[in-house]
DNA sequence: ATCTATTCATAATC
DNA sequence: TGATTATGAATAGAT
């Protein structure tokens, strides 16, 4: 913020990192503190440094008081489904935050595709770069698990046809059986096949 | 923080409080998330609204698994006020994380793609993957190439600074062997250093 | 710790 | 709400 912009990643030489530690941390318990004097809110904040000592805040009470209270809360939403609800997170403030990354993007791809003519310099190919490794990441969780879930249908489905495979076979060895007598036993080779194709069965 | 200080006390007009709620709210667990990023630090969050309604911010897992930390650092040995739901928390816990995962990830790529609220297929993630590693590629190959280039005018500059060397060492020997005929080759020991610091050239 | 040049956040305004 | 802008705050880097 002052005297040179700050690149959003881990600050690498440790000295710095404490120091900054200490300053934003300061910051952002007055800020806590403001917003919830100004606003009428509560706030709980804790904060684990990375050798895990612990800095916190509760404007009104306790700790534990709020974190009671959060849990009241949180778990009132809890049940399973509603799947495009967006009940808790601010979508604005997510998609403010994203903005700057897309926008970093965006500046790439144009460059690589539109034919920008601004060049970038190395620091921001590097964030370009570590971007897009994550978003990679992200893709390759996503496809994970569609792909989990595909295996998982089609698991079932071998389960039902399976079933109703067995099914028919009994069925017809019975039949057979009855209408076919001095055939039992005999001649196996014609037997209706063990595995039936799929489309026979109209699941869905 | 603009257009006039601020009173460190509560806004009574509620359409500026409810603004400056929002707003500061958003400030302050953009913050947080800056914190923990640059800083390499755990932290939770949570702002209940003073109509009651919960924002929060678990910067790392959920905000469930810094709660439990917490408690276990600030009461190390005092009987469980929450008994609730130990079971089934990891699952949970990393059902959640991809969840959230998921969304910003859908939240980007539309916002990378123009706005379409389309879901996506796994054939669009393939096809998205593949591009990302294409644009990866193209950006590596920049970023070397940036390199190469630097590399390379160091070097020039390397060769630029040699030669002058040279040529001022020559013109010392020259001078010196006029001057001072006398020590002509008598000791070396005490001749200007062949390398001399950059600085002394101002190329530029 | 203190200082200062900058960037950032945001109150006021539209 | 969503922008815009002027200004106060926060803070990165230097001392």
């Amino acid at each position: 913020m002052a005297r040179g912009k700050v690149q959003l990643k881990r600050i690498e030489n440790p000295v710095h990192r404490q120091v900054t530690f200490c300053k934003r941390r300061a910051g952002l318990l007055k800020k806590a503190k403001e917003l919830s004097v100004l606003c009428d809110a509560e706030i709980g904040l804790f904060i684990f440094s990375a050798h895990g000592k612990l800095y916190e805040l509760a404007t009104k009470g306790t700790m534990q008081g709020l974190i009671e209270r959060y849990m009241k809360f949180s778990r009132g939403a809890q049940p399973e489904a509603a799947p495009e609800a967006h009940p808790l997170l601010d979508a604005k403030e997510e998609t403010n935050m994203l903005k700057q990354e897309i926008q970093t993007l965006q500046k790439g791809i144009r460059h690589l595709f539109g034919g920008g003519n601004k060049t970038m310099t190395i620091d921001e190919l590097q964030v370009l770069e570590k971007n897009l490794e994550t978003w990679i990441y992200h893709i390759r969780s996503m496809k994970m698990n569609i792909m989990l879930q595909e295996i998982q249908a089609l698991k079932d489905k071998e389960g039902t046809l399976k079933a109703a495979n067995k099914y028919l076979h009994d069925k017809i060895v019975e039949n057979t059986a009855i209408s076919n007598f001095a055939q039992f036993a005999t001649d196996t080779s014609n037997s209706y096949p063990l595995i039936i194709q799929d489309e026979v069965f109209q699941l869905y």
